[in-house]
Formats: C-alpha cells, structure tokens, sequence
RNA sequence: GGCCCGUUCGUCUAUCGGUUAGGACCUCAGGUUUUCAUCCUGGAAAGAGGGGUUCGACUCCCCUACGGGCUACCA
C-alpha cells in the first residue's frame, strides 16, 4: 500500500448525516488509520439550493460522537484549506476555463426549460435524451456556434454552464478495488455539466479538482458514484492529472430490501437512521438518533462495519482499534447490505454487558433522578442493583423497568400473578414469615436465605407456597433476580413493609 | 427505456475448484434458574434458473430471471 493515504470522506450538507453516510466516513476512516494515513473531512456545498445551515455542525458532531475523527477538515489543521467547496468558488473557474482552452469542454447556452423540453419529448416517443456527442453540434454552445457569437453572449453576460466534451469512441477500462474491472463505452456518457450557471462547479468538477489538490490516494464512497467513475477518470486524464484509486462500497437499503436507505426513512421502519437525533430547522420535526434511543457509539460502530465488512473469521464483537487493525477493503463484499434491527440491538445487548458497574452508575443515575428525585442512593447501592439486573436488558434506559422495586416498593400487582400464586392461606402463610423475618438479627442476603430456608424446611410446606407470594409482595410480579439479593438489599423493614402491604391489599 | 453493479439460510455473512456449505441475529425444542429474564445444549433454515469449462463447480465463463444504482445547472 501506497505510504502516503489520504482519504476523505465529502458529504454534502443537506440535512443530517444518516447511517449509509456514517459507515462509508466509517470505512474511510479504518482504511486511513490502518495504512497510518490521513482521514480528510470535505464540506461539498456545492448546491446551493439543498444547502442546511445546521447540516454541517451535524455532521461534525456526529463523526464525533462516534469516534471517527477526521484529521483534517473545516478548521481543522487546514492545511489544503479550505474544506468547504463554497469558500473554495473562485479556485473552480481556472480549472473549468483550462478544459475550454484545451478543447475538452465547452460553453453550453441551452436553458434548463429547453433542456426539460427535449427531455419530455424524447420520454414521449420512449427515448432518452442525452447531450453528447451525436446531438452536441444541434444544441446551443460553443461547439456549435460561432465563434463570435459564443464570444457576443458571454459578452452580453448571457447565462452558460460549461459541459466535458465526452470523448468518443473509446472503451474506458476502469478499476475499482472492491468490483475489479469495469468496461465502459465512452458513446453512452452524456457530456456533464462541469460549471453552473450561478458560478458554482457541479459535484464533478469540484470532486476531482479537491481530489487532486488535496491529494487524495483513495476515493472511497457509496455504489451510487460508480455510474460517474467513468467521467471522473476522464476528467483527470483531461487535465493530465494522475487519477486517485477507488473503491465503491455497497449500498446500505432498507429493511423491505427495496431500494437503498435514505434520510427521508426516519420514522417509517421504527429504527433511527441518523446517529444524532435532528430536528429540522424549517418543519421543527425531530427525528429519531441512536445517541438519544439509548446505543453505545461503539455498538452502533461495531453494527455499522459488519454492514458490507466482514473480517473473515468468526469475531463478532470489535472495538474501534481491532476495526483498524483488521479493515481491508478486499474484505468488503459487493452486494447492498439490509439493516437489521434485531442485530443491531444484540451488538448493543453485549456492549452493554461489557461496560463497568462503575460506568453505568454514572448513566443509570441519571434516569434515576428523574425517577426517585428525593432519594440520596450511594454509588455501591446502583451499582450492586445493576450487577444484579444488568444481564436483562439492552438499553441502559431498560434499568429502570428491571429494577424499580429496589428503589421504590410496589404499589400494584400484576393481575395474573396475584390470582396464581396469592390464594387461600397465604396471607396467614405471610403473617407467620413476618414473625419470622422480624426475628432474623443480620438481614444479610446470606443469612436470610439460610433461615428462611430452614423455616421452610421446618414447616413442611414447599418453596413455591412461601417464595411466590412474597415475590408477588416485594416486586409486584413474577419477575426479577434471586428473591434473597432482593430482601438482603432493601433490608428488613422494607421487605415487611412489603409484605404487610401486599397482605393489606390483596 | 438505456448504461452499470449485484445475487449463499428470513437477515448480516464465511467459503477465494474438492467442506457433512461454517458463524451470528431471528426462530423452534430441551436443560439450568422452585419466578421471569439471562445462560447452556440441540434443531430447522441457503448456493436464483439454464447452459458451458473441468476428473470435479457455490466458487471460472455465457445466457436468462430477479434485485439495486445511475440516467438534474443534486450530491
């Protein structure tokens, strides 16, 4: 591998940064960091039309709330800044002029409306229209008309996009890492718009241009570019500029599997598609964000390279540094890959077991403010709580549910479970154990479970007679860890109180 | 419509000519836990179809089908 990598990763700030978005920043970022290189953030704010003013902040705050920083990027270690194509607007020009001057581009007057006019109606007698090199001398530019009328418009301050004059008749055999070769017939590609009309290069201009200033060894971006390539690789021959390699990775779709994944499916199929949650600046509209719905960055990081990334062996789980140590882009696959919720929340479930008591005290005590705001709980308590009921859940925010009878005694009790196992004789079954528990001197977990065990044992009577109603009684439904942990740590009088409650309203 | 890319269990994937086609998620069954969940064990589940090439094809080639992408003065 080339010593010198440098890759970028170029979104166009539109709206927030969605997943598919994510995972080729995310590619980008492991093959730099794997060949020791540099991860280049782009700003492609080309479009002046589609520009967000908080899509940009978006982007940045997302890549780092994942972890994938870039090395260089919108004042960050500028040194082939600007980063943003718009701060870049004057640097295009020279380039698109030097294409003129060769021969290699042309001046095109055709208004959008007359374009839009052939458009329909070749559409209508089921043809397509393309401008290239069979209709090029019938349309209106400089390569049809003359010379000095080209030169009386421009004069005139006309308005004029500048086009690439495709080559013709000519195979271009393209690689690409991932796909291999590619062939394609230059006859086909319609002569691109290079320069637009309000001053601003198209994506394909720019793109090559920063490319090339930027020095960037490998482009690495989505499947819906390889249509492109074929002009991209054009464009650097046509300014004699040595082409970067690339590799077009395979698309992220849906979970119907029709089409690929875009920021418009928010909501639809209950899963976020955006890292952060967004709230769009014109409709207030706030979609759904993995930071907000409760996964771990590395979870979601983890998820995201699995996606068309597989490392060949039977590791699952990787932090961030095994990513890099492990990438390859010859280990991406080519086909489109589907999101799936369930394996999503499975690589979280199991981040989620990783993660200290100690660290997740910190989280959970967050939702217990919230929960029970007067309660002064000491970090040994949480924690103690969460070793017991970590295992259960997925989401921090699960806590909660799986443990609020540790911080706060049942007021109801689950209907079935009452009619199941509080029946006839238990409420003086309970009295008895009361009389029993107030006589037990160290309410130690251990402790407990001995005595209780031997009275049980004593009494004839069955686990099952005495362990289900005072389930019901201390959790308020058949669930829960070890009914001795319970008992142990939330003390003697709790659990009475408990008791005496359930025997008083059941 | 045209051009391009793709196609292994329901999903994500391993396999780089010779395997009982492996793993994970999901799912089902059993076990552990005198609750529930977890956990453990086991099961079901795949090479789109048709031609070649080869002693031998999931693997290489061709055709078809299907899926996807692109086809804007959007990226």
């Amino acid at each position: 591998m080339p010593n010198n990598v440098r890759v970028r990763f170029a979104p166009s700030p539109t709206g927030p940064l969605h997943i598919g978005g994510v995972r080729t920043a995310l590619f980008n970022y492991l093959f730099a960091k794997k060949h020791k290189g540099t991860f280049v953030l782009r700003i492609e704010d080309t479009d002046q039309n589609r520009y967000v003013a908080n899509a940009e902040k978006y982007i940045v705050d997302a890549l780092e709330w994942c972890k994938i920083p870039f090395d260089e990027g919108p004042n960050k270690n500028e040194k082939f800044g600007p980063y943003r194509q718009s701060e870049r607007k004057e640097l295009y020009k020279q380039y698109a002029d030097y294409l003129i001057e060769n021969n290699k581009a042309y001046y095109a007057f055709d208004t959008s409306e007359e374009l839009e006019f052939h458009r329909k109606d070749h559409e209508a007698k089921k043809k397509t229209f393309i401008y290239n090199w069979h209709n090029r001398e019938k349309l209106k530019n400089s390569l049809s008309l003359h010379t000095a009328e080209v030169k009386q418009r421009i004069d005139n301050g006309d308005k004029y996009v500048i086009r690439f004059k495709t080559p013709t008749n000519e195979t271009v055999t393209m690689h690409d890492i991932i796909r291999g070769e590619i062939k394609i017939d230059t006859n086909v590609l319609d002569d691109k718009i290079l320069f637009k009309s309000d001053g601003m290069p198209t994506y394909h201009l720019a793109n090559i241009v920063d490319d090339h200033l930027m020095e960037i060894s490998h482009v690495i971006r989505g499947e819906e570019w390889l249509p492109s390539m074929a002009l991209h690789l054009l464009l650097y021959r046509a300014f004699d500029w040595k082409a970067p390699k690339f590799a077009h990775l395979p698309l992220l779709l849906k979970p119907t599997g029709k089409g690929k994944l875009s920021k418009r499916d928010g909501d639809k199929f209950g899963f976020p598609v955006f890292p952060l949650e967004y709230t769009n600046e014109k409709t207030n509209e706030t979609s759904r964000g993995y930071r907000e719905d409760g996964y771990f960055n590395d979870a979601l990081i983890n998820m995201l390279a699995f996606l068309g990334w597989n490392p060949g062996t039977e590791q699952e789980i990787f932090s961030l540094d095994e990513l890099i140590q492990s990438f390859s882009l010859d280990k991406v696959n080519k086909s489109g890959a589907r999101f799936d919720l369930d394996k999503t929340k499975s690589i979280q479930r199991q981040y989620l077991q990783t993660k200290s008591n100690v660290e997740l005290v910190k989280l959970f005590r967050q939702i217990l403010k919230k929960k029970v705001p007067n309660r002064d709980l000491n970090d040994t308590y949480i924690e103690k709580v969460i070793s017991l009921i970590k295992e259960r859940a997925t989401f921090v925010a699960d806590f909660w549910d799986l443990s609020s009878y540790f911080f706060t005694a049942p007021t109801e009790f689950d209907a079935k479970a009452s009619k199941k196992s509080w029946k006839e004789g238990t409420v003086e079954l309970m009295e008895e154990f009361i009389t029993i528990l107030t006589n037990i001197d160290n309410f130690s977990t251990e402790n407990v479970e001995t005595k209780v065990k031997e009275w049980i044992t004593s009494r004839e009577i069955g686990f099952g007679k005495v362990m289900q109603p005072l389930r019901l009684s201390l959790v308020g439904a058949m669930s829960g860890p070890h009914l001795f942990d319970i008992m142990g740590m939330i003390g003697k009088e709790d659990t009475i109180g408990r008791i005496r409650f359930a025997i008083n309203n059941l």
